[in-house]
DNA sequence: CGCACCCCCTGCCGGC
DNA sequence: TGCCGGCAGGGGGTGC
């Protein structure tokens, strides 16, 4: 489910009541996720007080007062939601998090494809192996065609490959592309100054529009308080196969590529 | 090294 | 109406 701004549109909507919090107790009801919960997981985190919330790419990031933080990844399905939303939504918790504060901040996730883990000081860190944080100033054309001018590979994995550029997966690699008038499956080795010149700017632009609406919410994307994006109202080619394009009015093309959807306006998006 | 392919897991939707 | 296949925002492993 969350990329970037979905995240983004979660740790806002988590800052509030959780930045600054003692977490009272540590609850894990099934270990089983992308990788297991450690055992000592609730006992290393009781009594520590949340310094600060922030983000990495795909990453909610709880940094705690001393050393380490506390790293959540949400893979498809996870949604971290507060303890006050109707019982309906925790159908799936795999562990929730007790603050001093009274508030309870459940992780609930269908798939399991989520996780997280607690990392001290950098230690086999997962997000030392992260790319440019798209927003950042590191993030430009130059930092692009440096890192992508030389392969093969298609544009559109490029700008999933979250350890050359962190937080954007299948959505916004399409709606990127677009914005910038690109063909998904260019080769990086194609592009030329001022693609990858396009390309910068439309990253930043469609990620900042993507937070300024919440984020997209196709079936069940939620922020901690039940609510839904929109974004997925402005999309201009995701899931928009056959539809009109709304610039041009040719048929948007939908299509497979290394096991993931992939959409495009012919006519905009010219090889 | 790149790349095609398969896996993890559950839910939902459309077609028959 | 019910069943089945395909697909879904994630990442990672294998074998060529």
């Amino acid at each position: 489910m969350p990329e970037l701004p979905e995240v983004e549109s979660i740790l806002r909507s988590l800052v509030p009541r959780a930045e600054g919090q003692k977490i009272r107790d540590v609850q894990v009801m099934r270990s089983d996720l992308r990788y297991p919960i450690a055992e000592d997981l609730p006992q290393r985190l009781a009594g520590r007080r949340i310094e600060r919330l922030t983000r990495r790419g795909k990453y909610l990031v709880f940094v705690l007062e001393g050393k380490g933080s506390l790293l959540v990844h949400l893979g498809m399905s996870g949604r971290l939601l507060w303890q006050d939303l109707a019982p309906r939504y925790f159908q799936h918790v795999a562990w929730r998090m007790a603050l001093a504060n009274g508030e309870n901040l459940a992780y609930a996730d269908a798939r399991r494809f989520g996780f997280v883990r607690l990392v001290i000081q950098g230690e086999q860190d997962p997000l030392l192996a992260l790319g440019a944080e798209p927003l950042g100033r590191q993030l430009n054309q130059s930092y692009l065609a440096t890192k992508m001018a030389q392969s093969q590979r298609s544009i559109k994995e490029l700008i999933m490959d979250q350890s050359l550029v962190a937080g954007i997966g299948n959505i916004y690699a399409n709606e990127i592309l677009f914005c910038a008038a690109i063909h998904p499956l260019r080769p990086g080795s194609s592009l030329i100054a001022k693609d990858w010149s396009r390309l910068a700017r439309c990253i930043k632009k469609v990620l900042k529009e993507a937070i300024r609406f919440q984020g997209s919410s196709i079936s069940d994307f939620l922020d901690s308080r039940g609510k839904m994006g929109r974004f997925q109202k402005r999309f201009a080619v995701y899931t928009r196969a056959g539809k009109y394009c709304r610039y041009c009015g040719s048929v948007i093309i939908g299509d497979r590529h290394h096991n993931r959807s992939y959409y495009y306006c012919p006519q905009c998006q010219v090889w």
